[in-house]
DNA sequence: CTAGGGTTAG
C-alpha cells in the first residue's frame, strides 16, 4: 500500500537553509587546542533566536505565525495574553516576580505544622500497620484511628501510604467521615500516590470529581495530572489536562511549565515547545535548570546542535548555573548531535568548576568516545575514573564493554568480563555478554564467541537477538552452518524475537554460503520473514519474472523493513545474484535501492571530478556500481559529451578495527576489468583515474561487450 | 521525603 521509501524519514523542523549555512561554517569550536573556550563563548556569534522553532518551515515565520499553533488549540476562549493575565481566576498574577512564594511558603507551613503535633508518633505507627496489612483487612484496621480523624491527621497518614490501593481506600474513608470539607491538597496527595501505581485512570475520575464538586485544581493538580499521564504514556491526555487548564484561566507557574515542555518535547513537537518557551518568557516566567534541561534533551533527540547552543547560550545570559543533571543531558545531546569534541570539552568544564561527574555523566562520555572511536580518550578518561575513585554502576560497566567492542578492545573487554563475574552488585548479564559477543563476533573469534554462548546458559543468562545476531555473523564466516542453525534454533525456543536486523544478518550469510548450505540458512530465514525467503527465491530461480513484479514485491517487502536494515538487505540480495551469476537483476536491484533512496550520493559531480561513493555497499554492490557506472560513461564517451579531468571511486578505509576489506576486493576487481583505476598512495580506498585513460580504456571496449565482459 | 517538574545502554 502506501510507502515512503521516496521520502526519507526526515524531522519536519529541519533547519532552513541559513542554518546550513551557519553549520557549515568552519567553527572556532573544532580546534583541539582552544580546549577551555568551550561551547559557551562562540554561541553568541548566531542570532539568540529559537533555533528549531524559527527553523522548522521552509519560509521563517513570524512570531505571530509561531504561536498560532497554540493559540488556535489552546486560547480559543482568550484570544489575547493581556487578556489571560487579568483573569481573577489567575494564581499566577505578578508576571514580574520570577518565583511565586507560594511554594515555598506552603511547604513550609506543612513542616513546621507537623513539628508541633504530638499525636504524630502515634500516626506513624498507625500508618505502618496500615502499611503491613493485608488489603482486605484494611478497612477493619482503619476503625482503630487513634486520635480523631482532623484534617491535619488525615493528610499525615495519606501522605504515608501506600501503594495506591490503600492510599484510595483511605481517601474514601476519610470522605465517608465527613468530619471537614475535602480541599485541593486531599486530592492532591492521593493523586500523587496513585502515581506511584501508574493509575491514570483513577487520577483522571478524581479531577473530574473535584470539577464536579467544585473543587479548586492548582498548579499542583495539573502538574500531577499532567506527569502522570506522560509516565503512562498517555501524552494526548497530559496536552489535553493543559489545554483545560489554560482555558480555565490557571496560569502555569514553573514546575508546570516543565512538566508540559516535557510532554510536548518527547512528543517531537519542538515548535510547540520553543513557542510555549517564548510565550511563557513573554508573560515573565524564568526558566529554571530543569526547564533548560527539558529543551537539551529535545534538541539533543533531534541533533539540533544549534538547539543545544541555544540553551548553553540562554542559560548564560540569565545567569543560570549548570547543574548535573543539565551537564549530563548535554553531554547526552552533544554526542547525539555528533559532537565529540565538544562533549569532551564541556566535561573538562565541568570538572573544572568543581562539580563531580556521576555514573551517567561517565557513560555519556564513554559512550560518544566509543562511538567516535577515540580510543585515546576513552581510555584516559577511563584511567581518571580509576584514579578519581568516580562512581560506576551496571550500566556504565556495560557500556565500557560496548566502548571496547566498538574500538577492537579485545583484552581490556576481557579484564573487565572478569571482573564483573568477580563482582558482587555487577554481574554479566544479557548487555555483557551481548558486549562480549560482539567483540568475538566481528573479531571473527568463533570458539571463544561459542564458549561464551554456552556459559550464558549456564549463567542462566538469555541470549537476546542481538547476541543472537552477532554469533549467526560469526559463525557464518566460519561457515560453521550447523552451529549457526542450532544457535538460531535455540534462540527462537528461548523467544528471541528475530529482528530486522538478524533477517539482515542471516541474509548475508545466505549470500555467501554453497550447496545445501543455503537451504539450512533460508529454512532459518523462513521462520523470521518468510517473504524475504520467498523474494530470494524469485529471483534466484526464475529469470524470467518480470521486472516489473521484482519491483513491486521489493518495495512491498522494503516498506514492511526497519529503515536502517533497509539498505542491507538491498546489499545482501545484490550479492546473492552476482554470486549466482543473475547479473542483469544485481543491476536491476541496484537501480530500485537507488530509486528508493538507499544509496543517497552514490554519484557526486564537481566540475573537476567525478566520484562514486560506495562506501556503504557490500562488495557486490560496489562491483554492480562500478559497472553500472563505467556503462554510463561508454556511453557518454560515445556521445562525445564533456568529461571531467578526473573520476575516483571511494570505498572508504573503514574506521572499524574490524571492518571488512571492500577496498581490496574493489581493488581486485579493477585488476579483473583492467580498469585504470589505482589505489591513491595517502588516501587508502580512493581509487582515481584520469580522463586520457578512463577513455581510452573504455573505446578498446565496444558498448555492447560492457555487460557481458563485466560478468566476472 | 512528607501535595507538583529534568538525566544513563545495541
Amino acid at each position: 500500500m502506501a510507502t515512503n521509501l521516496s521520502t526519507p524519514p526526515l524531522s519536519p523542523y529541519l533547519p532552513s537553509d541559513n542554518h546550513h549555512h551557519h553549520r557549515r561554517r568552519p567553527s572556532p569550536l573544532r580546534l583541539p587546542t582552544k580546549k577551555r573556550c568551550t561551547i559557551s563563548c562562540s554561541s553568541s556569534k548566531r542570532a539568540p533566536s529559537p533555533p528549531s522553532a524559527v527553523a522548522g518551515e521552509k519560509h521563517s515565520p513570524s512570531l505571530a505565525e509561531q504561536l498560532k499553533p497554540l493559540s488556535t488549540t489552546i486560547l480559543s476562549d482568550q484570544p489575547n495574553e493581556a487578556n489571560l493575565l487579568l483573569k481573577p481566576k489567575s494564581t499566577w498574577v505578578n508576571p514580574t516576580k520570577p518565583k511565586p512564594s507560594v511554594l515555598s511558603l506552603q511547604r513550609h507551613k506543612r513542616s513546621s505544622s507537623h513539628s508541633h503535633n504530638p499525636q504524630i508518633k502515634d500516626l506513624r505507627n498507625f500508618a505502618k500497620k496500615l502499611n503491613d496489612c493485608e488489603e482486605s483487612d484494611f478497612l477493619a484496621v482503619i476503625g482503630g484511628f487513634p486520635h480523631p480523624p482532623t484534617r491535619e491527621n488525615a493528610l499525615l497518614l495519606l501522605n504515608s501510604l501506600r501503594p495506591w490501593q490503600k492510599t484510595l481506600l483511605f481517601f474514601d474513608w476519610v470522605k465517608a467521615q465527613n468530619a471537614f470539607p475535602m480541599e485541593t491538597i486531599f486530592y492532591n496527595v492521593t493523586m500523587k500516590s496513585l502515581r506511584f501505581g501508574r493509575q491514570f485512570q483513577h487520577i483522571e475520575s478524581l479531577a473530574l470529581e473535584m470539577i464536579e464538586k467544585g473543587i479548586e485544581l492548582d498548579n499542583i493538580t495539573y502538574s500531577t495530572i499532567i506527569t502522570s499521564a506522560k509516565r503512562c504514556n498517555l501524552f494526548s491526555k497530559a496536552v489535553e489536562w493543559f489545554e483545560r487548564m489554560y482555558k480555565t484561566g490557571v496560569m502555569p507557574d514553573e514546575v508546570t511549565y516543565s512538566a508540559v515542555l516535557d510532554v510536548y518535547a518527547k512528543l517531537g513537537k519542538v515548535e510547540e515547545v520553543m513557542s510555549l518557551f517564548e510565550r511563557g518568557r513573554a508573560s515573565g516566567w524564568k526558566p529554571d535548570a530543569i526547564a533548560f534541561s527539558v529543551l537539551a534533551k529535545m534538541f539533543g533527540e533531534a541533533g539540533d546542535y544549534d538547539g543545544i547552543k541555544y540553551v548553553l547560550q540562554e542559560m548564560k545570559s540569565l545567569g543560570i548555573q549548570l547543574n548535573l543533571v543539565v551537564y549530563n543531558t548535554l553531554l547526552e545531546a552533544l554526542g547525539k548531535a555528533g559532537k565529540p569534541g565538544l562533549a569532551r570539552s564541556l566535561f573538562e568544564e565541568m570538572v573544572d568548576s568543581g562539580l563531580a561527574p556521576n555514573e551517567k555523566t561517565l557513560t555519556a562520555l564513554i559512550k560518544i568516545y566509543g562511538r567516535a572511536r577515540w580510543a585515546r580518550d576513552a581510555l584516559q578518561l577511563w584511567e581518571r575514573m580509576r584514579l578519581n575513585g568516580w562512581p560506576v554502576d551496571f550500566i556504565l560497566y556495560n557500556t565500557l564493554l560496548s566502548m571496547c567492542a566498538d574500538l577492537g578492545l579485545v583484552e581490556e573487554a576481557e579484564t573487565l568480563f572478569e571482573d564483573m563475574k568477580g563482582s558482587v552488585k555487577c554481574k554479566p548479564d544479557s548487555w555483557s555478554y551481548t558486549a562480549m559477543l560482539n567483540i568475538y563476533g566481528s573479531g571473527g573469534n568463533v570458539d571463544k564467541a561459542m564458549v561464551l554462548f554456552r556459559e550464558m546458559s549456564e549463567a542462566g543468562v538469555e541470549l537476546n537477538v542481538m547476541g543472537c545476531t552477532c554469533l549467526v555473523q560469526c559463525l557464518g564466516r566460519a561457515k560453521k552452518i550447523d552451529d549457526l542453525v542450532s544457535v538460531f534454533e535455540t534462540s527462537m525456543e528461548t523467544g528471541v524475537k528475530p529482528d530486522d536486523r538478524l533477517c539482515g544478518c542471516l541474509l548475508s550469510v545466505v549470500s555467501y554460503c554453497e550447496g545445501e548450505d543455503v537451504d539450512k540458512v533460508l529454512a532459518c530465514l523462513e521462520q523470521a520473514n518468510p517473504e524475504l525467503v520467498a523474494f530470494v527465491k524469485m529471483l534466484t530461480s526464475d529469470e524470467s519474472t518480470d521486472f516489473d513484479v521484482v519491483k513491486e514485491e521489493f518495495k512491498r517487502i522494503l516498506s514492511n523493513t526497519a529503515v536502517e536494515s533497509r539498505r542491507p538487505f538491498c546489499n545482501c540480495l545484490i550479492d546473492i545474484c552476482r554470486n549466482r551469476n543473475y547479473h542483469e537483476r544485481a543491476h536491476e536491484l541496484l537501480y530500485l535501492g537507488s530509486l528508493y533512496g538507499l544509496y543517497p550520493g552514490l554519484h557526486t559531480k564537481t566540475q573537476e571530478e567525478w566520484r562514486l561513493n560506495v562506501r556503504s555497499l557490500s562488495v557486490g554492490a560496489a562491483q554492480t556500481a562500478l559497472e553500472e557506472w563505467m556503462g554510463t560513461l561508454a556511453k557518454i564517451v560515445q556521445r562525445q559529451e564533456s568529461l571531467p579531468a578526473l573520476f575516483s571511486a571511494n570505498t572508504g578505509s573503514g574506521n572499524h578495527k574490524f571492518s571488512q576489506g571492500l577496498g581490496s576486493a574493489f581493488a581486485s576487481h579493477v585488476e579483473k576489468l583492467a580498469a585504470p583505476f589505482t589505489e591513491s598512495e595517502g588516501k587508502a580506498g580512493l581509487f582515481t583515474a584520469t580522463r586520457e585513460d578512463l577513455v581510452s580504456w573504455l573505446q578498446s571496449r565496444a558498448p555492447s561487450v560492457m555487460t557481458t565482459a563485466c560478468t566476472n
